[in-house]
DNA sequence: TTGGTTCTGCGAGCTGGTCGCATCTACCGT
DNA sequence: ACGGTAGATGCGACCAGCTCGCAGAACCAA
């Protein structure tokens, strides 16, 4: 499920205190876990993988499992709270909000670039043009080698 | 649209007969179950699976274990003489030849695009001009709908 | 043929993620 | 304010995909 333009704006301005609000507005039980959970997604504010979620969760509450906070970001996710995104080999990452575009992930350094959306929507348009293929980029990014580590390999 | 299975030899100018050659070309030895792999690539042609790759292999030679196939499929990569893509959640794809280009998988069916070179290249690009990053697509896939899931969902 | 290097089968192990189940708890109706 | 109950949790077992260590087998140059 996706979010509006109005939730995802919402969504945005939340700060850490509003982690149980956020779950009530979304129809979602306010549980112990599920608010530690929030409340680690909103402080840390980046794309971060389960184990360390969990990590930063057993901060607020110490007993909180790993597979709770996978059921955790699965209803998040089915709610639109969160997108997770598949970048690179490792565990895919979550992160607060809806659909964020086209990441790239760099090779060398691990950066995580967002690609700016009107070329992503441009080159969309022409692989459906050519391919007949819809492009959905946004659950897996791209590889490649980000400015700072071009410049140190030249 | 699946590769085809003749085509995708033909364009890299090998037939299954020369699978043995081919490793010897590469200062690789030929051994039984290296043969075997490699001949199964050239037959299927198009991206494969480990588990298939590997039941594939164990048609002329039954005795093949998986992880010797992970293995090989490690020299072939060295070599380049195979590349392997990630597409989507499952296993890992692998396929005769160098960089393939940019492949797109359809969420609903599996089935596995090749995006054109031409509008690849593009992106590729105008993401170098508007980003500074250096796209290097090819080792991950993306993810979208295929024209006729398109069609039968319209 | 031989000998040393390389490869193989096998099973154990690792990571990321899911599941079944007994127990517990949030929350709605009273 | 307080039960009843749908739904959430902790826990450990489990699964897929892949890697590793080892003892023995295969390869191939001499």
């Amino acid at each position: 499920m996706r979010l509006n333009e109005e939730e995802a704006a919402i969504v945005d301005g939340w700060a850490v205190e509003d982690a149980e609000a956020v779950l009530r507005a979304h129809d979602c039980r306010a549980t112990g876990p599920r608010v530690a959970v929030m409340r680690a997604l909103l402080r840390h504010g980046g794309p971060i993988d389960a184990a360390e979620l969990t990590r930063l969760a057993q901060v607020e509450e110490s007993t909180i499992h790993e597979a709770t906070v996978y059921r955790t970001i699965g209803v998040l996710s089915d709610r639109g709270i969160v997108t997770h995104v598949h970048a690179g080999h490792g565990p895919s990452l979550v992160r607060i909000g809806g659909d964020h575009g086209l990441l790239a992930v760099c090779r060398d350094c691990g950066a995580i670039v967002q690609l700016p959306a009107e070329v992503v929507k441009t080159f969309v348009e022409q692989a459906h043009a050519a391919a007949q293929f819809t492009l959905e980029p946004g659950h897996f990014a791209l590889e490649g080698v980000c400015a700072a580590c071009a410049g140190h390999s030249a």
